[in-house]
DNA sequence: GTTAGCATGTAAGGAGTTACATGATTTT
DNA sequence: AAAATCATGTAACTCCTTACATGCTAAC
């Protein structure tokens, strides 16, 4: 409840603790193999946060039952989500604003799109277009203010950004047409998690 | 002197000062309308950082001739850069390390290219390539490390991020090309910039 | 004369990053 | 037994963001 601002982090660690139980280094691991192409966070990023998620009480620290009673502790940690952890991620992957199509969040909240419900969803890709086109029009308008004579590398950086953009903006497309396809009220997972998942792509 | 680290906003705001003197509302503008497609800064970023650049003395407030005696001082401010701002520029332009080919620096280098020598452009670029490659394979690993079973979200997010990394590269690999051709020793501005730079493309 | 845009700032703080430090376990 | 890699952490710091606050200037 305590109003900490999310990061990408927090929201990235309760997603992937949620598909299993896991310790520190593993799911750094596994964290820059999801977002591999994004982001790559250190451990001094992620035991600092493991450490505020545990005092918040959204992950524990996994007993197994033959576990051993290291006093030293310099051993493997596993951790788990806990109930309040479950629900904060459920509470984070509701939220369809800036914070999830903005550049820096929208990869991680799309990573976890299979825990998101549909017309959330769609509002992600809708709010992330939006933005995108934002930005085609913004620099479109400044390239014809041809006040600014732009040097050749500059130019060259221009066109560059904006086809990747331009790209994005046909992918978010497709995205969005296959969405609409399999109609709304389409979650797969979220809880007990079976394995039916769609087909060849997306939709 | 001072071991300040670089931030891309110091560069930024040093290389469009190099262009022409400026005010920091119209600074931020051309900012935004430069690396537009990449980052947006707002005043809450420009302010300060001006403030630190001036107390550096890398740049200096315009003070022209028949200028306003403003008491109450809420006018404009024109900035220009200082002789020790060129110097630090030249300094920031020249070095070819993960500042200029990281995610965040990468766009800014580029953007000053026209100001960079020939060898400095290529070790960035080349740079920036190696980069990216080891991105691919880390994915491409983990991805056939095929323990981990992804959901259809995750790796439609691993395809798109995959194909646009590839993507840079293929351009990336474009522009070494070109700048092979063009040979080294090619530099167009750094000071009195004349307007003869190259055709079509970029080489 | 009031909305809209130009123009300049500051205080507080957030989300990581860097650099360092150390122990445990497996491989060679 | 040395080297590599697994595994966990912390202190200090930084670059930037957010939210707020204010005044000037032109257009309608």
């Amino acid at each position: 409840m305590s109003s900490r601002r999310p990061g990408v982090l927090e929201l990235a660690v309760l997603g992937i603790l949620h598909e299993a139980p896991m310790h520190g280094y593993e799911l750094r691991k596994r964290l820059n193999s999801v977002l591999g192409m994004f982001r790559a966070f250190g451990y001094g990023s992620l035991y600092p946060c493991l450490k505020e998620l545990l005092r918040q009480g959204l992950i524990a620290e996994e007993t197994r039952p033959g576990a051993k009673p290291l006093a030293g502790r310099k051993s493997k940690i596993v951790y788990r989500l806990t109930a309040e952890g479950k629900e904060r991620l459920q509470d984070l992957l509701g939220q369809a604003g800036p914070a999830a199509w903005e550049d820096d969040g929208f990869g991680v909240h799309f990573a976890f799109f299979g825990m998101t419900e549909a017309d959330i969803r769609m509002r992600i890709l809708e709010g992330r277009r939006s933005r995108l086109e934002e930005r085609l029009d913004g620099v479109r308008a400044a390239m014809s203010r041809t006040r600014e004579r732009l040097d050749a590398y500059t130019l060259e950086l221009q066109r560059h950004g904006l086809e990747s953009v331009e790209r994005e903006v046909r992918w978010l497309n497709e995205l969005i047409a296959s969405e609409r396809k399999s109609g709304p009220a389409t979650r797969w997972d979220a809880e007990g998690h079976e394995e039916g998942s769609p087909g060849g792509r997306i939709g």
